[in-house]
DNA sequence: AAACACAGTTCCACATAATGGAACCACTTC
DNA sequence: GAAGTGGTTCCATTATGTGGAACTGTGTTT
């Protein structure tokens, strides 16, 4: 009877019985970056004891998680195996690839993709050098949506009321002296990069990192994404960042299109 | 009791009540690499229809999938950023980290870090520009160890008994012309590596590309595990892997000395 | 248009598998 | 040696997951 174990402000709450708990307790150990006690993730997911260490030594066997010889617990290979997986047969960011490519041939600054997931941006590819794409740290980072040029731009293609619906969930954390601090702002900025079709992120995230975005939106597929321009501020000013947006414009209609092309409406996978 | 039985027909058997089957399915959904309709997954997995539904809903639910709008199972974000961070946070790869550059620098070539994973190594790590150590397309890659030079070399620092147990649930399958065809072969070449403490792949994995590696062990933290240098044929003869190879055992033993170091004594050995 | 096949979804009686409180170590610290 | 801390195990209870079968919706055949 009791539905609600809602316990304080903890990682996550299980929506998803058993399997639920389980990814809880995986993220709180992924998430903290360091090997964590048992008493730690206890402590970081609100379950019984007895129920936490049941989940871990699942997970355990499982391989996504290692135990070491202090009983510390880290992340296991699964994961990055599972994860090396999943990025080199997405199909969004294999037709992405080549546009990157090109984006920064032209500009030879840092591109950027990636997908909008609720409140954050979740990067799926970045050409930095002047070599092929590759897997690079950026890769699965998550970075909020309201203080960077992707973030921005995706939003700005989503529909107003799913568009408040999200913006009602960010918590604004004061990043630099020009990050969004309230909704508001955001929301007005997001007009104007409705009309111009491109965003910019003037050190918002990290200072002296800006960048020109441009919205990727599919909605029958469910993907609202971006590509972007980076570069130091010393190196890019805002004037070569405007030079840029039409490009990156005419970058993320490219990659639109052939995502609605190739991966069209009612076709059979495989 | 973890049985990795990978046959044609059916993909794992859960040996950790819901959580392995929940995994068995994403597994099935992942390792596919393309977009899977419902009766492929029920097939793969081997499991009833009402169970399997059920599972790849909760598995939708957590974003670990994504189902497409023709109802077909692609992999979702969430396993993307959750790499991200066990990669970033990995303590044995930040240590590595600066002894891949500098054997990069000496070399020139692609240099590799890979774990051992029963039967198979595990990239974690590859230094190919001049750039800075990135997460690469390689990384979270799988290759079997009977045939990769780290997988050799890392075969070669175990126990015997270990070494039987893996090498018996090996499959051969003959890549190139020089691979390894029975587990006979590979274990008279591990003796010798066992001599020399460094080993070749001889174009074994991969027509053209050949590489020297040498083993890490630490087994107080359960890691087995190598360095290599990798180059094309045509340009990197044996004579001249042959006379990287002090070098390479020498990165690894450097990695080896300061895992132990960096990870203190692993507590008092059970 | 009826009949059929096929893929996906829902239902529900049933038993297995998850639950979590409490007791139990092992090892420090006061 | 008593109290504290961190991890592990036990087990009665029941909530959860199970899976066969029935249902729906679409496309194809006769």
């Amino acid at each position: 009877m009791n539905e609600t174990k809602t316990t304080d402000a903890e990682i996550e709450i299980a929506g998803t019985g058993t399997l639920g708990k389980a990814m809880a307790v995986l993220e709180a150990v992924v998430m903290a970056g360091s090997p964590q006690r048992f008493t730690d993730i206890v402590q970081a997911v609100g379950q019984p004891r007895g129920t936490v260490h049941r989940l871990l030594s699942h997970l355990v066997e499982e391989g996504l998680l290692i135990q070491g010889r202090d009983l510390s617990y880290e992340p296991g290979l699964r994961l990055l195996k599972l994860a090396h997986r999943s990025w080199s047969g997405n199909r969004f960011r294999d037709i992405a690839e080549p546009h990157l490519l090109r984006l920064h041939e032209l500009t030879g600054e840092t591109v950027h993709l990636g997908v909008l997931q609720e409140t954050e941006i979740i990067y799926v590819d970045k050409v930095e050098s002047r070599q092929a794409v590759r897997m690079s740290s950026q890769i699965g980072k998550a970075s909020p949506a309201y203080c960077t040029g992707i973030g921005k731009a995706a939003l700005s293609s989503l529909p107003q009321p799913e568009l408040m619906r999200i913006a009602a969930k960010m918590k604004f954390h004061p990043f630099t002296a020009h990050t969004h601090r309230s909704a508001a702002g955001l929301l007005a900025e997001i007009d104007e990069i409705r009309r111009d079709g491109h965003a910019f992120d003037r050190e918002e995230h990290e200072k002296e990192i800006c960048c020109v975005a441009a919205p990727i939106f599919v909605p029958e597929h469910d993907l609202v994404a971006g590509v972007s321009v980076t570069g130091p501020a010393y190196r890019v000013n805002m004037a070569q960042l405007a030079a840029w947006a039409e490009v990156v414009r005419g970058t993320a209609g490219k990659i639109e299109e052939e995502v609605r092309m190739r991966l069209g409406p009612g076709r059979n996978g495989r």
